[in-house]
DNA sequence: AATCCTTCCAACCGCACGACG
DNA sequence: TCGTCGTGCGGTTGGAAGGAT
């Protein structure tokens, strides 16, 4: 037996947003906020819709600094090299991108840039394809890709664990230069000391251990980095790590007062 | 013009987690 | 310590829109 829903489903509206929910929703939100419960809003706001419902419409669609569409080169190549370092993160990968959503990246993935990626990849020979048998598992029947009834082709998930590494995309990513339209890396930068087990910040007194800095499951027990390859190897790119994996992320985006406007919303506090 | 096919994305679902009593 | 609740997340789906035949 299962947790109860989170409201009747049968008695509140779904599917589309008309353009009067949309209004409702936003001149409550924007006069009252959230008021740190959704379950409540959707009662207060005259909606009759799911709170999470609403939630995800705010956050998704209605919220003021939402950017749809228009993904430059650069956003590009952060959503692959994180993809093929972190995997499904969207959360994570969207937190880099201001404006983007979770949903949004991940749409964008699915729809395009995974193609897009795999096309490019395929050129360079150093391709491995999420749902390519030879890619995934000597017991190719450990997977498939099937075709939904809207006809798009969506993988099927593996039927046995698969090492994180054997469903992923390797790119040459070319470095990725910092650009004003992108949240800006925290100034708690570190640079790998370049003993492998330490990494070292400016000054030396910041320094921190490996399991501090990455999360956990990135971190293999012997310490080392497993995808530090996908990004050309790990020492050239700490600037762009660090600012990934970082496990309190948010706090030092808020320890950073010129880049605290930065900080994405929504974004967790930890990343587990 | 009609039908079929493909692409795209908004929205839903269920699960995991943290907060709280 | 345990149960409940609200939130956040990633996976999945339905259907609209556009293209191909």
């Amino acid at each position: 037996m299962g947790r109860a829903p989170c409201c009747d489903k049968a008695r509140v509206k779904r599917g589309p947003w008309s353009p009067e929910e949309d209004r409702q929703l936003r001149s409550y939100v924007q006069l009252n906020g959230t008021g740190g419960n959704w379950i409540a809003l959707p009662q207060k706001a005259g909606l009759n819709r799911c709170g999470k419902s609403c939630r995800l419409r705010w956050l998704n669609y209605l919220r003021p600094d939402i950017k749809h569409g228009g993904y430059t080169e650069q956003e590009d190549h952060i959503i692959c090299s994180l993809y093929s370092s972190i995997g499904s993160r969207w959360s994570i990968i969207a937190s880099k991108l201001p404006g983007r959503t979770d949903n949004d990246v991940k749409n964008y993935w699915n729809t395009k840039l995974k193609k897009k990626a795999m096309a490019a990849s395929r050129a360079s020979g150093a391709f491995t394809a999420p749902g390519t048998p030879t890619a995934l598992s000597p017991d190719a029947s450990a997977s498939s890709s099937v075709t939904s009834s809207s006809g798009d082709v969506r993988f099927a998930m593996y039927s046995q664990p698969q090492p994180q590494t054997q469903g992923l995309i390797h790119f040459d990513a070319p470095p990725c230069k910092p650009q004003t339209e992108l949240a800006p890396v925290p100034p708690a930068a570190i640079a790998l000391d370049g003993t492998g087990g330490v990494w070292a910040s400016e000054p030396a007194s910041h320094a921190v251990a490996l399991d501090d800095v990455f999360l956990p499951e990135l971190v293999g027990g012997d310490q080392l980095f497993p995808y530090g390859d996908f990004f050309g190897g790990l020492q050239d790119r700490t600037l762009e790590l660090s600012a990934c994996y970082f496990p309190n992320m948010a706090e030092m985006w808020g320890a950073a007062s010129e880049h605290a406007h930065a900080k994405p919303q929504g974004l967790c506090n930890t990343m587990t």
